[in-house]
Parts: structure tokens; C-alpha cells; sequence
DNA sequence: TCACGTAGTATCCTATAGGAAACTACTTCC
DNA sequence: GGAAGTAGTTTCCTATAGGATACTACGTGA
């Protein structure tokens, strides 16, 4: 039985590999896909609403996150210069197109949970 | 100005956040996606098949996350009882079931590379 | 007998993710 | 003047994820 060469380590896989590379170091960590999830269904929010909205994430989190992801350019921070200051987080458009993927990741999570309780 | 009361803890948006968390934790890590979309496209995989196809996993994370996956019933670990001791691991048909967020996650990552890089 | 291939385990180490709590700074309401 | 709401920042701490390396154990072919 001769080496078995390996099989598939040039172009589509490799591709396919630095993509998901690339779309977890941007959506990695415990909170990205709940403040986008959030923002995404309740669009233009303030910091205090984002941290009432997702359960258990402290200001140092949701600060860090959100800057992460306006970085990225997948929400918008905008200061309103309005009486005492607020901010308005949203979701911009491009940050949209992550809306497939968290509705596929939230109904993944959903029938896993049906699978492992049963469903009632 | 009253109050804001906390616009959506209840019910769906609940749901939905416990949804994206059990996914999260059963998808968690740096190697999981690789590893299950490995297996997808090329099934029937020995572990030092394993190791070579994905770029930088070693031996002990293949391992470690190999146990997870199988733990959560996604692949399927087979001893054959071959002239070497040789094993086969495969995707279970649960496991397939994440191929449209696998697939997800990879063309978003393209398009973002795409966007950044200018699409040439 | 020794190198090589199979399939892992075990050990050690470090970087970082993330939580808790306190603190800043500004404004408005009471 | 003090409480309370806005939006964060800073500091300190710990658990864990994950990498590197070495090792076990078994069988085969040269």
C-alpha cells in the first residue's frame, strides 16, 4: 500500500478554509452573533439598550464588541447630539448579509434542542 | 421621558438567544467547522487523514474536538479491525445537517474577502 | 531489529477571552 | 445638591483554549 497523497490541500478546500478563517476571526467570540442578532431585528438602539436586551453582557463587553464589529464596518455608530448624549447602533448593510447565517445558526440551536429534549 | 422598558426579553428573542448559545457551544473552537466540513466533502476519513487535510490543526486538538463532535452524536468513529489498527471517521446525517451553515459561513467569508480586497 | 505508519495521550506552557467592580464625565430631573 | 440616566473606560483577576513536544502501543515491511 503505497503513501496516500493528500487529497484535497490545493485551491477550492484552501479557499474554503481561509474563508472560514476569515469569518470567525471577525464573528469570533461569545457575543458578536447576539449583538448582531439584536440589532438586526431592532434596528438603531442605544448602549443601554443593547445591554438590557442581551442577557448577561457586562459594558466592558459590549463596548469592546461593538467596536469590533463598527471596525468592521458591520454596524454603525452614530452620536446624536441630542439634550444629555446618546448613541444609535445599527446594522448596516453589510452587516445585513450576516442575517442568513445567524437565522441558520439560531434554527440549528433550536432543532438540536428539540433532538436532545424531544419535542413537545 | 419615562422609562424604556426592556423592549423584547421574553419569549422569541429568548429562544432565540438560548438557540444561538447551544449552537455556539457545541460549535465552539477554532477547528470544529474545519473538521466537520472536511468530512462532508471527503467522508470515510482516517485520523492522520484528518491531520493532513486541515492546515495547522495537531494532533491533540484533532483529537480533543474529534471526541466532542462525537460526543454530540455529529460524526461517527468506527474502529476496523484491519492489518494495522485503522479508524473511520464520518459524518453522521445530524452532522450533515449543518452543511447549508458550514456553506454559509465559508461564502460569507469569500464575499468579505472580496469586499476588502476588491474582487478581481 | 529498526524504521515507519497507524492512532492517539500526556505534559507543559502561554496568551487571551471574558467577568466583576469601580470609576469618569456630562445632564437633567426632583 | 444629590440621585439617576446617558456612555463608556480602567483595572484586576482567572479559567481555558490551544500550541509544542514527547511519549505509548501496536503492526508491517526491509
Amino acid at each position: 500500500m503505497k503513501k496516500k497523497a493528500v487529497v484535497n490541500n490545493t485551491s477550492v478546500c484552501q479557499v474554503r478554509m481561509q474563508a472560514i478563517n476569515d469569518s470567525m476571526s471577525i464573528l469570533s467570540g461569545k457575543w458578536k452573533f447576539h449583538i448582531l442578532g439584536t440589532l438586526i431585528e431592532g434596528n438603531k438602539m442605544g448602549f443601554m439598550d443593547l445591554l438590557r436586551e442581551i442577557n448577561g453582557i457586562g459594558t466592558k463587553m459590549l463596548s469592546k464588541e461593538l467596536q469590533d464589529l463598527e471596525m468592521n464596518q458591520l454596524v454603525n455608530r452614530t452620536v446624536m447630539n441630542t439634550k444629555p448624549i446618546t448613541v444609535e447602533y445599527s446594522i448596516t448593510k453589510y452587516g445585513e448579509t450576516l442575517s442568513p447565517l445567524i437565522d441558520e445558526l439560531a434554527n440549528w440551536g433550536i432543532k438540536y434542542r428539540q433532538s436532545v429534549y424531544g419535542k413537545k
